[in-house]
DNA sequence: CCATGAAGCCTTGCAGTTCGAGGCATGAGG
DNA sequence: CCTCATGCCTCGAACTGCAAGGCTTCATGG
């Protein structure tokens, strides 16, 4: 099978942030746990690692876009459970909006992504 | 009018470079005229200053994407005028599909763009 | 003649981001 | 005891966009 192109190193610049508010407003989370929730979602298409995602999470919360509680969960062992503030609920709608922009561009001048376009679903692979 | 939000200082992080060699995909072109012809299809929605993209255009250059050959335009004025190789072409496809798999990502995760929530027309706006 | 502004090109330094490598601790299963 | 998965962390390298600044030529107006 032809796989899918894994997304090349600087693809995601900007974006990991956007990504991480979403998935935590649908819930609460821990880091761990979020690294392997966006890996899956993302079909292959992501391998984040730890050491890409803790600085990011640090940096949200440092900022006010995330609030940390140290949990102990099922497994009794110690988590750092984020959670998503007002403030970060805001920052994710502007994220949103921006992120819509870019595409808005990229569909002008690149021209847009077409249905089943996707590395999941390269041309000519289908038959 | 409601103006549109410009992007995010980091939001194209690494899309310049896609950008231009779809430009550069129609016809050759110069650096000058190359940054007005982006901000201008952008429909206010980028500003790049010429200190911008002139390094991509050598990174590019150097990478063997691109020809420059110097051209004595209409004016008579000096031009260095760049010209897509069939590499920078065969990049453009790559290009492509690595920004088709950020969408589909982003689509699954942080949700589709709807249609009509660009900055350019965002909703509630239109009547 | 001189000033101004636009067309054109360029470089340098800063700041922000991802990524890989590496390190540390705990609990479960052999 | 050892190893593997869970779970957290930091550091340095590499890349990128951006602002600031500088250079040259041509056309226009005073």
């Amino acid at each position: 099978m032809l796989r899918g192109m894994k997304l090349g190193k600087r693809e995601l610049d900007g974006k990991i942030e956007t990504l991480l508010l979403a998935v935590l407003a649908e819930g609460p989370g821990h880091g761990y746990g979020l690294v392997q929730k966006l890996n899956e979602r993302s079909a292959g298409l992501l391998s984040l690692g730890e050491g890409t995602v803790y600085p990011v999470l640090h940096r949200m919360e440092e900022q006010g876009l995330l609030t940390a509680a140290w949990r102990t969960g099922d497994t009794g062992r110690q988590r750092k459970v984020y959670r998503l503030s007002p403030k970060g609920r805001r920052r994710l709608n502007t994220q949103r909006q921006q992120w819509a922009g870019l595409v808005s561009v990229m569909d002008k001048i690149v021209g847009p992504v077409a249905e089943g376009d996707s590395p999941l679903n390269p041309r000519g692979a289908t038959a």
